[in-house]
Order: C-alpha cells, then sequence, then structure tokens
DNA sequence: AGCCTTTGACCAGCG
DNA sequence: TCGCTGGTCAAAGGC
C-alpha cells in the first residue's frame, strides 16, 4: 500500500500533536522542580498526557508505516514512584484490524475498509474525548463483557468516531482492548488554556485546533492539588518552561514544518 | 429537563 | 437455508 499526500498530512498532524503535548509535559516537570515540594499532583496530571501523546505517535507510525495491515508499535510507560514498587506498567499496542468487523448501519457487518486501530491499554475510558455508551454486549469465548462507546457529539457534529471497549484480562492492573473507528471529526476535547493576565480559570471544554492543544487535564485535578499555584505564578513558570526548551524546540518544529 | 447507562430486541453477516 | 453471533437501536430508568 502506497501512503497518499493525505496519510502524510494526517501523519504529520498526529506527530505535531504528539510533540505537542510532550511540551506540555515538560512544562508539568517544571511545575514540580520550581515549586520544591509536592505542590502538584505531578503524575496525576502528566498520565493522561503521556497516554495522549502515545496514542498520537502511534496513530502517526500506523500511517506512515508501509504495508498497514502488519502494523505494530509497542510502547510502555512506567512511572515510579519513590518508595513504592512500580506503578503500572501502561502499554499501548496500535494496530490496524484487517478482519474487524463494523457497521454499516443497523446491525449491518461487513470487513473494515475503514479507518480502524487497536490500542490495548489497562485505562481505556479516559482518552480525552467524550464517549456515549451505546451497547453492551456479552461476546462469546471472552469473560467481559464488551462495550460499545460512539461519540458524545455524533449529532451535532456528524463526528462518526467510534469505539469498542473489550476488558482482556482481570486482576489488579486489568487490561482492555480499546477498537477506535474512524477519527474523531467534532475535534471537542477536554482541555484547559493556561491562565493569562485577562483569565485565570482553569478547565474549559473547547473545540481544539488540531495543533496547538493545552494540556488534557481536568480542572478538578488542579483543584485537588494539594497546595494550589496561583495564575501569576503559573503563567511564569509557564514562560520559564517555555524558555528552556526552546534550544531543542526550533529544530522539531522546523522539521514538521518542512516535512 | 436533559443527558447518561442499561438492557432486551432486532437485524444482517457468516459458516 | 438456517442458526449463531456481533453490532445497533430504542425504551426505560437513573442521576
Amino acid at each position: 500500500m502506497e501512503n497518499s499526500y493525505l496519510d502524510q498530512g494526517a501523519a504529520i498532524r498526529e506527530v505535531g500533536r504528539g510533540y505537542d503535548i510532550l511540551k506540555q509535559l515538560h512544562g508539568l516537570l517544571w511545575l514540580k522542580s520550581r515549586n520544591g515540594e509536592e505542590a502538584v499532583h505531578t503524575q496525576e496530571l502528566a498520565e493522561p498526557l503521556f497516554r495522549e501523546a502515545l496514542q498520537a505517535l502511534n496513530y502517526a507510525l500506523c500511517i506512515m508505516r508501509p504495508g498497514v495491515g502488519s502494523v505494530e508499535v509497542k510502547s510502555e510507560i512506567v512511572v515510579l514512584e519513590s518508595g513504592s514498587p512500580a506503578y503500572s506498567s501502561h502499554e499501548s499496542v496500535a494496530s490496524y484490524d484487517s478482519n474487524q468487523r463494523i457497521d454499516n448501519g443497523r446491525g449491518k457487518r461487513r470487513r473494515v475498509e475503514e479507518n480502524s486501530w487497536i490500542n490495548n491499554t489497562s485505562m481505556p475510558y479516559d482518552d480525552g474525548y467524550q464517549w456515549r455508551k451505546y451497547g453492551d454486549k456479552k461476546i462469546s469465548g471472552t469473560d467481559f463483557p464488551r462495550s460499545y462507546f460512539r461519540c458524545t457529539y455524533k449529532e451535532e457534529y456528524k463526528c462518526t468516531a467510534k469505539k469498542v471497549v473489550q476488558q482482556t484480562s482481570d486482576g489488579e492492573t486489568p487490561s482492555f482492548r480499546v477498537t477506535y473507528t474512524n477519527k474523531h471529526t467534532c475535534n471537542f476535547r477536554k482541555t484547559i488554556s493556561p491562565p493569562t493576565s485577562q483569565s485565570s480559570s482553569f478547565g474549559s471544554i473547547e473545540q481544539d485546533s488540531g495543533i496547538n492543544q493545552m494540556p488534557d487535564i481536568m480542572p478538578q485535578q488542579l483543584n485537588q492539588s494539594s497546595c494550589l499555584v496561583d495564575a501569576n505564578n503559573l503563567e511564569k513558570i509557564y514562560a520559564n518552561a517555555s524558555m528552556v526548551e526552546r534550544n531543542w524546540e526550533w529544530d522539531i518544529e522546523s522539521f514538521l514544518m518542512d516535512w
């Protein structure tokens, strides 16, 4: 299979998205180190960003790899907490599933011909998008029911994104196989905006422009912090973080622009 | 009131 | 052709 320019464009966008999220993670690390103490639950904030970045990069790799259908990108995040065993590894496997069947109207099924990919994960329900469950089915040969989700904005924005969550193992860190079908066309995602002099409020659900997304953090996660950082301090920290990253930032961004 | 999940029924693909 | 199975619909109830 030959990649089209459209596919390359999509891949570039996904790589850009992953890069952007990693930048935000870098800012988070600064947030912690500059405050000296555990001012923010860094892990709690960083984890969804890691997952988001991995998902974007996995998807981009799927697009870019020749011979789609055999793509298998494995990546793993291990977050270590001092004084405790490794926080569970988070495994993510993206692949196109050429044998999967999808719907074609009420009850119709056919072999996949459009975009779908699989993500094996231990946290299937928080991927930054809003989903509405529309079905639940016990599948023969499996120990756990399969759940069917569609994008919440299906009607409003004709978003055709869907996902199917199948638990594959139980235990302390249960794993799930999440099959995504179709990319989101609604572009709605949980985001926060950096505080500005005009606004110090955190947290909004806004339409993202595709590449300059802010961290995928819910406002309540910030409010749960034992020591809140006021808006002015946070603004300074964001500014400092972006100064530090400027050295390596240009190389990647110019690459993404030239590619 | 509006959005969500649950759940049984329905329907079409597949062997 | 028929039964099994997986995916979706839609009513009902909950939050």
